[in-house]
DNA sequence: CATGAATGAGGGTTCATTCAT
DNA sequence: AATGAATGAACCCTCATTCAT
């Protein structure tokens, strides 16, 4: 199980004790890189507790001591709690494709591309998951647009997947439905779908279909 | 698109009227029965609100407002707001079976049934749906046992398919996660992706694996 | 000194403890009566407060406590704090032209008037002296259309007192404005300023008026 | 309409760039004249701020952003915002006197200088308006002690009035209160009093009055 | 049985103040 | 001397729950 950032090692880590460190003498320029940084961190370290809690049932304080700062240190990054849950489904988003494309260039020919792909699956399950559960939650919260990003968002993961695995756009669609379907069902049960005896069907509608 | 209950003629109806205090006593003898059909009806009322706006995000005066009673009423029939979810996730779960399986025996072999499975599933697409939103908020409220029900409910319907379909236990598993796969991405993107399309991507590994 | 209600007995009073007491059987309906009062008295004893330490002083938790009544309460029968104060200002207002005029009409002759009108200043001297707080406190909230409200009151205030004293429009407001000016000399001071020393200045100008 | 300070060409200034960082180090030799000066200046620039949102409205944040200064360096200055407001009022209340009787020696008689006393109110009506405000404002910072200052000051002021327009002490005391309740009402109603109208009244009385 | 007024703990958010730079 | 990021107590307000009617 990786933490909140897949690929990262995403330990729990205090978060609180920066300052500016700008280096040349009295310049009272504060860096305005690190602002973006720990920014960021804030996003990493927060998804997991919204997809665990929901948007609802997380209160501000939680996330300040997860993270290990204030309740004031949020509002000074982020609007607020709905600005900073928007903001890691945008984050999470971006790195969707990535994720699920990750290593895929490597392998060699659709099938084995096929098997990068759950391969990927397997080893950021968690983060999948959390992506899931997210992903309904930003539902309730911008029903009027939510649903463009996801369509954008699974458009681009789809056309990408048609690419590398040599698949229609339907199928492709086919492919990342179903490997959310699993994931969600082993999320649902606690793991007790087998991924692989799953992995193991939708290769043989792969084989089915690949001609 | 069907209402709370599917089946039932879910029509938005306002339980608020039943008038105990309707002046002739004596007359009204409060039957057990009408007791255990009203919570039916409460629940039934509930679902669709709980799915919507998930456990916290909704308030126990909304889900008053919404089923025409006071909150005192619900807390005269459930031991509060959690209860209430509780049994609702109880209610569908009861029910999911009968919904994937209904008028499957009327068709005549696999395929046939495996059809008439698919127009379960666009028929009730709503329903499931929903179901499907409540499963996840179920866990976030029930993450020790919760998942125990998961395994059950879903070991069940993959039973009962499996039967009917002639398939083996994770084929039957297989098809259940990649119809709810479908719905899931359906709720998401606001039916962007077609039902019959992916449909036909199940369809082709059914073809492939029922031999 | 008087206290929240001029000409009301008010003593600090518990709110807390309220029911519907319909009456006849059974029946559901709650007084509607009722809770108009009941907004009524939480007006007249939030008054005193808001004068003393202003809008922006006052926390609604002081207010629930001062009114012997839950946070929740205010909110049940105001929609925030800021409403409850433009209610307050509003409800005084409304007893601002009473409160200076009561029993004018019983003396006899424009002097007589006059010795009334200042009668009714000392007489509800701590009174005005929060009116006159709160106005300045109603500015800063309204301040767009703070001052139709008051120029409308003192309009009406000083119409009233030009008809009593057989005085000009101008000369009335003098009047008015005269009074206030020596009530919020003595809020300030602490009383150091002497009423009836300052009254005997007002009549002096009145002298010089009144032909 | 005058500026924070009377009298002085109280253009919005940004105090913020006296720049003790601007490199050549030794040049720029911190005198305590400086000091004071600027402690003044953000006096100064503060008044207004005070009186329009009063203390509790007002955030040091947005009093630092005005000042064109960090928050930081309010805290340079003053112990804390309300030693800051605390420090205004002494200001403001220093300069009273000045600003109601400026000029009135170089008036020949007690009429002219009357006069002149109008004419100073008439053209510091801004500053008396916002000056009006902040005691109200601190009476409530400090309802122990804070009516002592009030007395006193209200003392020296009518005494310098008593001496220069030849009036007993209750007859300059009048004046004042007078001058400042047309201010008080020409605030609360947006200006829509006269204020030529009502000097004229208070003449009558003087006239009345001085023989 | 049904109601909804009342409660108060706890939610999101603000802001006076501190202090490392 | 000046900055502004960080803090956390305390703000206004919500809402699950109770109970007199």
């Amino acid at each position: 199980m990786d933490g909140g950032e897949p690929g990262a090692l995403g330990s729990r880590h205090c978060l609180g004790d920066r300052g500016w460190h700008d280096g040349r003498r009295g310049l009272t320029v504060p860096k305005i890189v690190d602002h973006e940084e720990y920014r960021a961190e804030l996003l990493a370290g927060s998804a997991e507790l919204f997809a665990d809690r929901g948007f609802d049932g997380l209160t501000t304080r939680e996330v300040a001591d997860a993270l290990g700062v204030s309740t004031g240190t949020i509002y000074h990054y982020f609007s607020g709690k709905r600005d900073l849950f928007l903001r890691v489904v945008e984050h999470m988003t971006e790195r969707l494709t990535v994720v699920l494309t990750a290593d895929l260039e490597q392998a060699e020919g659709p099938v084995a591309r096929f098997d990068a792909l759950l391969a990927n699956a397997a080893a950021h399950e968690d983060w999948l998951a959390r992506y899931n559960r997210i992903c309904l939650d930003h539902l309730r919260e911008r029903s009027d647009d939510g649903t463009e990003v996801m369509v954008a968002t699974m458009d681009r993961a789809v056309s990408q997947l048609a690419d590398a695995l040599d698949l229609a756009s339907g199928e492709a669609r086919f492919l990342v439905i179903t490997v959310f379907g699993i994931i969600t069902q082993r999320d649902l049960d606690g793991g007790a779908t087998s991924f692989d005896e799953q992995a193991a069907q939708l290769r043989r509608w792969l084989t089915a279909t690949n001609h």
